[in-house]
RNA sequence: GGGCGCAUAGCUCAGCUGGUUAGAGCACUUCGUUUACACCGAAGGGGUCCAGGGUUCGAAUCCUUGUGCGCCCACCA
């Protein structure tokens, strides 16, 4: 009987591929599939890749994590299901196709290919980077279920999206409003408050009156604006301006007719601050058009247009851009000994995180999800309900409750939540989903519809169809049971949903996990997932994010052909804390690689001196003969029990790491060397090396696949079942 | 302004609800070509666990103050 030869060291690009074709085509990626277990389910829903470009390190982490989880789920005997899907990422894709274009030399992209032609080339765009990224996703060895794919804009999803606006649309929850929104003039097109990026910039403070004979001075950064003003807030209580409150004054900024400025007391002002009064612009100002809201009395004057430049409204500075406009009036201010104070001070000022360009404050109609409104018959708000699922649970069920990891973030989403406007669902961009609305003039009056170009259900005139797509988060908000079937396939949806484990970066809380407990907990009456794990971000060496300005980025297929998936995946687990950055370089993979060597070396000797027969046969823990066979036993007993913990508490770099000590230390370079001169260790060697493959296989799941696959097992580790620790232990400890 | 996190060996980091000589990887020193592995083995050096104060029989671990670094939110008055 001969014994089984391995080569002198692991070659994972010999292997890797053919073994994950051969899990495909075992169909057990898909939980229908898997052998009659009934230990319940495990679902989760990978974070959508956006089809902007290719995956990059951040994915291959997010990868690793879920693939670890579902792997050791599955061998748990759960109904396991990842699904896989990509997201069409609105914005973040047309930006990136429109700029593409404006590099081949296309000045106007949207102007010279007109809608459709545009979505052409974005979809072209978009299908080609869903190919790469689905590849991509499978040279993880990710073990998801491709027959659930799932893609943010595809019909299921599409039919998803309708579907929920209809019925928030139904319940008024969606409405159509005249607010100030972010303007993003480069891209034309709104961008929600969570899209904004705050940058440090220098600027000059001026302090100064609208005229002369005008009781309070105000100060401003941007003097043009001042041109729509129409208040003045102080505070209530603020003895200095008290006497003016509600006092009419008429002032003349020497660029148009006369502006009416009314005196308002406001809770909002900080009578410390500055002059202790703000010049009130409810049109380019969030705050003031809250004002302008509760006081009935003042208007609404917008002097700066959707091109950036100033409006007919600002007078004489008509079509001025805005830095301009600001020189202008500050020098008829300083002519007009007006100006009391210039100050330079540093603050902070929006930015569009798409587009990059210094987002304005506008007022136009737009799509809202009022997030303080009563939902009908729920007597809560869509913000009861966001807190609720993670405070005493949805609708104060505790196994309703959504557990985050690690829990500092739980009072940052908290604190979110307070914060938290109603939601500008709707984006003057032509990728995303339509908004299912027309509008019929002769009416007066907007009805829902999925047509292109619909009739009034009410007089049967010819309606326009809303032109604007809806913000991406939106779909994203559904993902979890658009995913699984909603509203179509009831069947699915009770048997997959909610789904167990989420996880995601720290740099989404807000966008998508917030969303997604909205929509969920609204339309299904549910949580979207029971736990939430957050991860940090990776870093170079150096402590720098991994960007493609700086040039220091590290592609991970070039990773996974230089050293493996394996150590790939595991590099990316080890060292790792939720909620906490990394940091990643190349001799932590090498270290990865090397263990995933050790491994291989230990089988090699293992297999190299028992018989083929021999290894085939021995399933059971054996007997203990001598005090170092009791020692190590007891030993991986303990190493089961200690990270079947770890694992269960998500912590996976410990348990990771617990494994690591007791293989490479333990296993062999102490208990094989004794085994190089005693006889009668083969069925201790055997049985530790089918438990270590086990259980590492979770986290290196091709070589351990591999292994499994040479000692001549038939069934494959990816379903065998995770060892625990039986009643052999207990008679042993009594030896 | 409000909130959060981090500070442990040269570097990157683990150390959960406090309990024997504080750990890992990489790097370093010396030795070793013993047929599993040099992607290796053996031995070893290296830490006042940021600082001060406190709780405790006992603290890297809990409380408090401070210092340094990082992040989030608010803010364009």
């Amino acid at each position: 009987m001969a014994n089984i030869e391995l080569s002198k060291a692991y070659e994972a690009k010999e292997v890797e591929d053919n073994i994950y074709k051969k899990w495909e085509e075992s169909g057990y990626f898909n939980p229908d599939n898997l052998p009659s277990q009934s230990e319940g389910k495990f679902v989760v829903c990978m974070p959508p890749p956006n089809v902007t470009g290719v995956l990059h390190l951040g994915h291959a982490l997010e990868n690793s994590l879920m693939d670890t989880e579902l792997r050791y789920q599955r061998m748990k005997g759960k109904r396991a299901l990842l699904i896989p899907g990509t997201d069409h990422a609105a914005v973040a894709t047309q930006a990136r196709v429109e700029g593409n274009l404006r590099k081949e030399g296309m000045l106007n992209p949207r102007q010279e290919l007109g809608r459709e032609g545009l979505l052409n080339k974005i979809r072209e765009y978009a299908e080609n980077s869903k190919t790469t990224i689905l590849s991509q996703i499978r040279k993880m060895g990710t073990s998801c279920d491709w027959s659930r794919l799932a893609y943010t804009f595809d019909e299921p999803r599409s039919r998803a999206v309708n579907t929920l606006f209809k019925k928030m649309y139904d319940d008024a929850l969606i409405y159509r409003g005249y607010r100030v929104v972010n303007w993003s003039v480069k891209g034309q097109s709104t961008c929600s408050d969570d899209e904004l990026v705050y940058q440090p910039q220098k600027s000059k403070l001026y302090t100064f009156k609208y005229s002369a004979d005008f009781p309070i001075a105000i100060a401003s950064t941007r003097p043009e604006t001042k041109l729509g003003d129409v208040a003045v807030a102080v505070h209530p209580n603020d003895e200095r301006y008290q006497k003016y409150i509600g006092q009419k004054f008429t002032i003349d900024l020497g660029a148009k007719e006369k502006q009416t400025i009314t005196i308002i007391a406001d809770e909002a002002v900080d009578p410390k601050y500055g002059t202790g009064a703000i010049g009130v612009t409810p049109a380019h100002s969030q705050i003031d058009f809250e004002m302008y809201q509760k006081n009935k009395e003042i208007s609404i004057v917008p002097v700066i247009g959707k091109d950036g430049k100033m409006l007919e409204a600002a007078g004489k500075y008509q079509g001025f851009g805005l830095l301009e406009a600001r020189e202008k009036l500050v020098e008829w201010l300083k002519e007009n000994n007006l100006l009391i104070k210039e100050e330079d001070i540093e603050n902070n000022i929006g930015t569009s995180d798409r587009f990059g360009d210094v987002v304005e404050a506008l007022p136009m109609e737009q799509w809202f999800v009022d997030v303080n409104k009563i939902i009908p018959g729920r007597n809560k708000t869509l913000k009861d309900l966001m807190r609720e699922a993670v405070t005493s649970g949805h609708n104060n069920q505790e196994e309703k409750k959504i557990i985050i990891n690690p829990d500092q973030f739980h009072n940052i989403y908290l604190h979110w939540i307070d914060n938290l406007r109603d939601w500008c669902i709707s984006r003057q961009i032509w990728w995303g989903h339509r908004i299912p609305v027309a509008y019929c003039d002769k009416c007066q009056k907007n009805f829902y519809t999925e047509e292109e170009s619909p009739l009034c259900p009410k007089c049967q005139a010819q309606a326009r169809r809303d032109d604007d797509t809806l913000d991406t988060w939106f779909s994203s908000g559904a993902w979890t049971f658009s995913t699984l079937g909603w509203p179509d396939n009831k069947e699915e949806l009770n048997k997959f949903h909610p789904t167990e484990w989420m996880q995601m970066g720290y740099e989404i809380l807000f966008f998508w996990m917030a969303r997604m407990i909205l929509m969920t907990t609204y339309a299904l009456d549910d949580i979207p997932f029971k736990n939430v794990y957050i991860h940090g971000i990776l870093r170079a060496k150096d402590g720098r994010k991994f960007s493609k300005s700086l040039g220091n980025g590290l592609d991970p297929l070039e990773v996974i052909n230089q050293y493996g998936t394996d150590a790939l995946r595991l590099s990316l687990m080890k060292g790792i804390t939720p909620g906490n950055d990394a940091r990643f370089y190349e001799e932590k993979v090498e270290a990865s690689r090397n263990f995933v060597n050790k491994l291989w070396n230990i089988s090699r000797f293992i297999l190299g001196k028992i018989e083929a027969e021999k290894v085939k046969n021995i399933k059971e823990r054996p007997e203990a003969k001598t005090l170092a066979d009791k020692w190590l036993l007891n030993k991986l007993d303990g190493i089961i029990l200690k990270t079947t913990k770890e694992l269960d508490n998500h912590n996976f770099s410990l348990a990771a790491e617990i494994l690591y000590e007791f293989t490479w230390s333990d296993f062999a370079d102490w208990y094989l060397e004794i085994a190089k001169i005693e006889n009668g260790k083969d069925e201790i060697l055997i049985y530790t090396l089918k438990t270590l493959l086990k259980l590492w296989h979770p986290y290196i799941p091709f070589v351990t696949e591999e292994i499994w696959n040479k000692l001549g097992e038939e069934k494959m580790l990816l379903i065998e079942k995770w060892p625990t620790v039986g009643k052999i232990h207990e008679n042993d400890s009594n030896k």
